[in-house]
DNA sequence: GATGAATGAGTATTCATTCAT
DNA sequence: TATGAATGAATACTCATTCAT
């Protein structure tokens, strides 16, 4: 129904992020969002089917893209050890460096309505594969452990990452991110037990 | 200015698990919620200020209790490895036999309201807490890595329990989350790479 | 779903008769009903499940005890043409009566929405079935003529009625419609030819 | 302000009626009606100062060119009774001939807006007296009764009618009209009792 | 204490109309 | 003339909260 694309349908998308991070997303009305963006509230609809559809456009859209680029940097490492190293800073280093972005996708995009959950899972399981693959080819090099579950061991490195991500931007980001890739990294290698 | 305790209060608090577990919160209605704990609409303000309230008093009850039973479970250990893995098989058998409480806090409670933000954020620390005490004990004993930063060490143990209990919530509960506490637990000692 | 009778109820279905009439159905805001009844927004859709569910109980409560009235005075009168005049009479003297519902039924409930059409139609046919058991037993008593098409008289009948409190409502009712009561009759009676 | 006239002017006027008469006045946008006519919303406004305008265009222009035409049927035939029946025939006939036009002005036109009931007023008193004349020509051939009520019969005869082309609408037209032309004919001629 | 009828503030969405191209 | 993207006013309905009984 509603046309995709052109320089509005972006500038929604960056107000919705904008003023969601800024106002909570049960806060953000549909014209607080038009005004940010400088259109008319009608526009929206030009643009969007409805309210919700913002939201899930505006995750697909910006973790599509953040997955696309963890996905090729990771590529162009030579092992899977620098790989997971380079996971681990890029999830940290990106989300730091959008902090508007992270504060939605963290906190505001956690509801449970149905439609909206079974649209993000969709878009999260794109970075899930991601992961698995790079478990499945650390066990396949032998430098994981080779009764590692894939999907648990997947579940370790996002749930890590993500529950750093959210206290951060529930500390209001008092504290930098990219700082502590080394030690998440090692963490996440050899355990609380370390080397 | 509302009276706490009393067995209305404690209906009114299983009635709001039970109804936000079945409906979605933002399909909760007070009055659903009084309808299933079996009192007048008008009866659900003479023990909680809001509805707001019954979310923080619900999540501080049921969580303040998990907590402890955690709390005493652990502290019943000889050494910080067994406490570690009573700490794991605990927080997923626990929620794993609470289903409708999973639910609600795993998913219906990653509300971003402010207040409500603030509450929980209270009670979850007391349990951040606790399995801080864990690490600085494992460290002490010279067990864990004596670099372990103890707050990454418990968002990579908070945050990879509560990664598996929401993929586990959202999987619809197809399979069981007790079957998985050794591997859990090595991964977790030990890392990706195992040993 | 909404509970009906109560003061409150008739005191909306007054309002919305009156509301409806001086500002024609598609200028009536709920608010505004709503208003003239006393009552707050919300309150109507305690009684009512929609704004149109006010229109359908609106014309069914009315137009029921209309028919109800006409079908009592005519099963008084001794003979056919007795109740034919009763008929004639009743319908043109109630509705001169009753100007704000008048003018509510003639013009304002013409709508094409279907769902609403159903329900009109189906009160509208107690109407049309007393005019055709009227018609047939003036056939049986050999006053109307025996080839008469009963449906086609009660259109007849009906039709030319209802253009006449038509009429007389768009014409803002600058006249008398009882005094029009002997006339109709004859012509309903003999036609356009009389005796 | 808007010029009329032009096969653009023909076009939207016939896509209204043919928008309307599927959908509904009220699910009838400018925009679909611009879509059936295959132009542009905008060049709407080009034609027609507003949505109302269009209507009333659309039926000055049917029902101007429905009068017009019964107007010349009748003063071809040589008595005042040949000419009824030809009037009868002609309503019926054309407006079943007519489907959609029917639907519109019996059902959708109907509506109860001030400005427009009055612009259709002015176009039906063209029809209204073309009836009443042939009653006075009637009442002056000493056909009709001398006592007579001009506005009264003109009443009747369109009542029954429009009465008549109602029901078979909203009956889905399931049957046809023009076969109860003599029926009527007789009906109005000499009453329910016949003769 | 307990009730539940009543309140009324709050909001997503539609669509007739405009105007820059 | 013609376009169609953009506008923004307008409105039915929900639901947390109150308070007379």
């Amino acid at each position: 129904m509603a046309k995709k694309k052109g320089e509005k349908y972006e500038a929604i998308l960056d107000a919705a992020v904008k003023v969601i991070a800024a106002n909570g997303y049960a806060n953000s009305q549909v014209s607080k969002i038009a005004r940010e963006a400088g259109v008319a509230d009608g526009t929206i609809y030009l643009y969007f089917d409805s309210k919700e559809e913002i939201l899930i456009d505006l995750f697909n859209e910006f973790m599509g893209q953040f997955i696309e680029e963890v996905r090729q940097e990771i590529a162009a490492m030579p092992d899977v050890v620098s790989k997971l190293r380079k996971l681990v800073e890029a999830h940290l280093t990106k989300l730091e460096a959008s902090p508007d972005l992270a504060t939605v996708t963290q906190v505001e995009l956690r509801q449970s309505d149905p439609r909206l959950r079974l649209a993000l899972g969709e878009t999260l399981r794109g970075y899930f594969r991601l992961i698995e693959e790079l478990i499945e080819e650390g066990k396949a090099q032998g430098v994981f452990a080779p009764d590692l579950n894939k999907y648990l061991a997947r579940q370790m490195i996002f749930g890590t990452l993500d529950d750093i991500v959210t206290r951060w931007v529930w500390s209001r980001r008092h504290y930098s991110l990219a700082a502590q890739v080394p030690q998440v990294f090692q963490m996440l290698l050899h355990g609380l037990c370390g080397r």
